[in-house]
DNA sequence: AAGACGAAAGTGGTTGA
DNA sequence: TCAACAACTTTCGTCTT
């Protein structure tokens, strides 16, 4: 019965996080990602007898906006209904599919297409819901706003998605947007300027710390050293490394050399591959957070011997 | 041979006149 | 609209393990 109770893996602890928005179970001790990819099929109602049931219980699809008429139209029929009927009915039918069709605008069809690409690459990225959703509220704005014309409609579904996951505090970089999508990275980010700034939506500068779990997990990385680069991100927070620097490559940074003081040694290749930057990215990060932060002496005591050494050879 | 390191030149975006 | 600028990338040579 308490199938809802689970138990860290790693450290037993029952003290689990659930972040729904984000689509993630979090461990509160060790900070490890336990799921994330959650779905909630349950009722939010109990119900106690035929009678409840009846009444509480609701049929039909969940109204959502990644429908492109939310789930709510009608239509009129399929054209083998129409043998079925005769004489006046048939014209009646025939008139009332001829103003189902004038209904759906030219609006609703290009919604209707874009939802469904929509709908693919977000399926490609294993984005939760309620991001796409979110996506598609932006999205549905962007066309009555007339924002698509003479941009490609794939293009601006990147973009919303961009900007969504940007808001939901669930990151994806331009680059994996740009695989999934098969977009160009840079007409990406074009459009999402674009529609960001005439739908006047706000969205703060990605936190490094978001990138975190996926990088970190896609390198098989330990939940200790996971928490290590949190530790190490929030001190650079306060050193004020991070501004004006890409979040991403930060973030792996501050990874490697967590990797580095808990002896899980990665290749700065490695990192840089999963986090879509370049080694002498890391490169610099890395400098930087070893002068500032003092990391040093974290790491392994071998080389603080080493650079002593040698102090006695320079000219 | 592979990885780490750093210099130099190039790219795309932002900012301020 | 243009030039200066910062961050990041690409490329390449050198050093270390």
């Amino acid at each position: 019965m308490s199938d809802y109770i689970k138990k860290c893996p790693d450290c037993g602890s029952i003290k689990l996080i659930s972040k729904k928005e984000r689509g993630e179970i979090i461990c509160r001790d060790c900070g490890l990602v336990i799921e994330d990819k959650m779905i909630d099929f349950g009722q939010e109602w109990r119900e106690f007898d035929s009678d409840q049931a009846g009444k509480r219980r609701r049929t039909g699809a969940p109204m959502t906006v990644t429908k492109f008429d939310r789930g709510l139209s009608t239509s009129v029929g399929t054209d083998s209904d129409i043998y079925r009927l005769g004489g006046k009915s048939k014209d009646k039918y025939k008139r009332l599919q001829k103003w189902q069709q004038r209904i759906s605008t030219a609006i609703e069809r290009n919604l209707k297409l874009a939802l469904a690409e929509l709908k693919r690459v977000s399926s490609y990225l294993k984005l939760p819901a309620s991001v796409v959703e979110d996506s598609s509220e932006i999205y549905r704005n962007a066309v009555q706003r007339g924002l698509v014309r003479g941009r490609s409609m794939e293009s601006v579904v990147a973009g919303t998605l961009y900007a969504a996951c940007r808001r939901h505090e669930v990151p994806r970089t331009l680059d994996e947007l740009a695989t999934a999508s098969g977009i160009d990275k840079k007409e990406i980010g074009r459009t999402y300027r674009f529609i960001t700034r005439e739908l006047g939506i706000r969205i703060l500068p990605s936190n490094p710390v978001d990138y975190l779990p996926r990088f970190s997990s896609a390198l098989k990385l330990s939940a200790k050293t996971q928490s290590k680069a949190v530790e190490i991100l929030e001190k650079a927070q306060e050193e004020e490394l991070t501004s004006g620097r890409g979040p991403t490559g930060i973030a792996a940074a501050a990874l490697y050399v967590a990797a580095l003081i808990n002896t899980e040694k990665r290749t700065q290749r490695e990192v840089a591959d999963v986090a879509g930057v370049t080694e002498v990215t890391i490169r610099n990060r890395y400098k930087e957070l070893l002068k500032e932060l003092k990391l040093e002496e974290e790491l392994k005591p071998t080389v603080v011997v080493k650079t002593e050494e040698t102090t006695e050879t320079e000219e």
